[in-house]
DNA sequence: GCCGTTTTCGGCCCGACTGTTTTCAGTCG
């Protein structure tokens, strides 16, 4: 794990110690901030020269950070740590149950983690507390089944779909005039806590009923008038708000965060004598228009992807993010050669229909017997069977490429007379994913320098909520990237989603290249495209940082820079 | 704990819903 994944954990379990020891919420909230910092820092808190020059990182915590650094421990958390049993971090992660009632379990009931409150429940211990009636207990544990049963975050492309499904559902009840998907789905996360839908309807009652009864509902959490929350039967919450139709906008916005943003919002408007919430921004009742709201606050519109209170506040003008539409062209897909499921031909046609001028085919090397890999004999047939089908289509480019393994020790899976016939190398790393920061830097710089590479696919290997991947020193790599013009991949699979959004925005940043690829396996993959193209816009990425957007003769030349 | 174009002290975002109360604390987003 990385310093600063390691510090963000720290400080996270931090502020939930002091919360549970009833410490003040600013001291809480300053903490968490910390650990938000770390998360979003793409280079190494070490090698930051001054630590309380980063905004939100003041005295206190940059002593701690240093510390850490120092000595890979720090005292006062240490101590912290000590000082409450440590399953009540994990018991503060129950639905319903905050700070105060967490305490109140410790203290009166002896409850110190899950199970010991699983057995405090069925024994019948919480009976007799202060406001802790039958309802409360059995809701705790309602939530605890839950707990107990699942964990981790949803990905955006399991969260979305469903999202989009119940969107269109409601959208047909009698009366609804308005309807949008909000939070983190619309933000374009990279994994979702829970889906957020917005409405207006001049039927109030009748779209809260028929939220509350969609066939896959397993749950009513709380049917109120304006908020409706349950639960589906595939454990994701989903919570619906009802507002009035001229309130669409600042509901949107409010409902559509993140949090930070919305403080953030909410400051400047102070800073300005207004006044900001879901219903409006006053004095002049702004309410209607997201446009409008960040009109009169002397902003651009700032789409919900960059809403991360990441410096958008300081955007003179609207950034032009990319779109699918921009996208003409994908260059990391499989075929039959390899663990594809298409055919060169079917590949091809594919891409056509999606309107791209270029697709490039780039089965695995032969590092990857698992996955069908070509060994070089077979590789020289593919690049003719590619050739070939090339020549018969008329209103595409297929390119012959590669996915190149790149090896533990940084070398590649094929020899340059090999890559060097080759239209495209993608070059990637499968296995020995973990390896140290230094050894996984030197080895994925090797791959960048290579004067035969042109992309590095999935440059971390990860694969979110399952494997960590590679932690290289990102700011190296992207710098390297720059000088010899190799590109960047953002694997769009929603099982990848690598680089991830912070890389993508250091990579734009440094004035280096992305590609957006699928890595297309079947048709049906390429519609993982919409998760790459949020994880690039979450990054800040413009249509000319992206490989992808270059018109056909652009991309040849680009193509062939360097060999 | 963090911050500063009135400030190095005194603020720090805000409203809905639930369950338990009988006027509101706690949680959530």
């Amino acid at each position: 794990m990385s310093t600063n994944t390691e510090l963000a954990k720290i400080f996270t379990a931090m502020a939930t110690i002091l919360e549970i020891k009833g410490e003040s919420g600013f001291k809480v909230n300053a903490t968490v901030k910390v650990a938000r910092v770390l998360e979003n820092l793409v280079e190494d808190i070490a090698t930051v020269d001054k630590i309380t020059d980063i905004t939100g990182v003041g005295k206190s915590s940059a002593t701690k950070i240093q510390e850490f650094i120092d000595t890979g421990s720090i005292s006062s958390y240490e101590e912290l740590r000590a000082s409450i049993p440590q399953g009540l971090l994990e018991v503060m992660r129950v639905q319903g149950l905050g700070p105060k009632k967490v305490r109140q379990l410790w203290q009166e009931a002896d409850v110190v983690d899950i199970a010991s409150l699983r057995n405090a429940i069925d024994t019948g211990k919480l009976d007799n507390l202060p406001r802790m009636g039958k309802k409360t207990i059995e809701n705790i544990s309602e939530s605890l089944n839950f707990i107990e049963t699942t964990g981790n975050r949803t990905r955006i492309g399991i969260a979305l779909p469903i999202a989009e499904s119940i969107r269109g559902t409601l959208e047909q009840v009698s009366g609804v005039t308005n309807i949008s998907i909000a939070g983190s789905i619309r933000r374009g996360k990279e994994t979702i806590g829970d889906i957020d839908i917005l409405a207006s309807t001049f039927e109030p009652e009748l779209l809260a009923k028929s939220f509350c009864e969609l066939e896959d509902v397993a749950t009513v959490f709380s049917h109120g008038e304006t908020k409706c929350s349950v639960r589906l039967s595939s454990g994701m919450q989903v919570d619906l708000r009802v507002v009035d139709d001229n309130k669409f906008g600042s509901a949107l916005l409010y409902f559509t965060g993140s949090k930070e943003h919305c403080v953030l919002l909410r400051e400047i408007a102070i800073s300005q004598d207004k006044k900001l919430n879901e219903y409006g921004l006053e004095p002049r009742n702004i309410s209607e228009t997201e446009e409008a709201i960040y009109a009169d606050l002397g902003l651009p519109y700032l789409p919900p992807e960059i809403r991360e209170d990441r410096g958008e506040g300081e955007c003179k003008n609207t950034p032009t993010l990319v779109t699918t539409e921009d996208i003409q062209c994908d260059l990391h897909c499989h075929t039959l050669a390899s663990d594809g499921k298409m055919t060169i031909k079917e590949l091809a046609q594919e891409a056509l229909r999606r309107g791209y001028h270029t697709i490039a085919v780039t089965d695995h090397s032969q590092s990857q017997p698992q996955a069908n890999g070509l060994k070089p004999d077979r590789m020289l047939e593919h690049i003719e069977s590619i050739r070939a089908v090339n020549e018969s289509m008329k209103d595409i480019t297929i390119l012959a490429g590669s996915e190149v393994d790149i090896l533990p020790d940084g070398s590649l899976d094929y020899d340059d007379d090999l890559l060097a016939m080759l239209d495209i190398v993608v070059a990637s790393p499968h296995a020995t994913l973990t390896q140290s920061t230094k050894e996984s830097t030197k080895r994925l710089l090797l791959a960048i320098e290579h004067p035969l590479v042109h992309i590095i696919g999935h440059p971390t290997g990860r694969i979110i909520n399952k494997r960590k991947g590679l932690e290289p020193d990102m700011p190296t790599l992207i710098s390297a990237a720059k000088e010899h013009k190799t590109a960047l991949e953002i694997n769009a699979n929603s099982y990848r989603l690598d680089l991830r959004d912070i890389h993508v925005r250091a990579t734009v940043e440094a004035g280096g290249m992305l590609a957006i690829n699928t890595d297309a396996h079947r048709a049906e993959d390429f519609d993982q495209l919409q998760y790459g193209i949020l994880t690039g816009r979450r990054g800040w990425l413009t249509p000319k940082n992206c490989i992808n957007c270059l018109e056909h003769d652009a991309l040849q030349t680009w193509l062939v820079r360097n060999c």
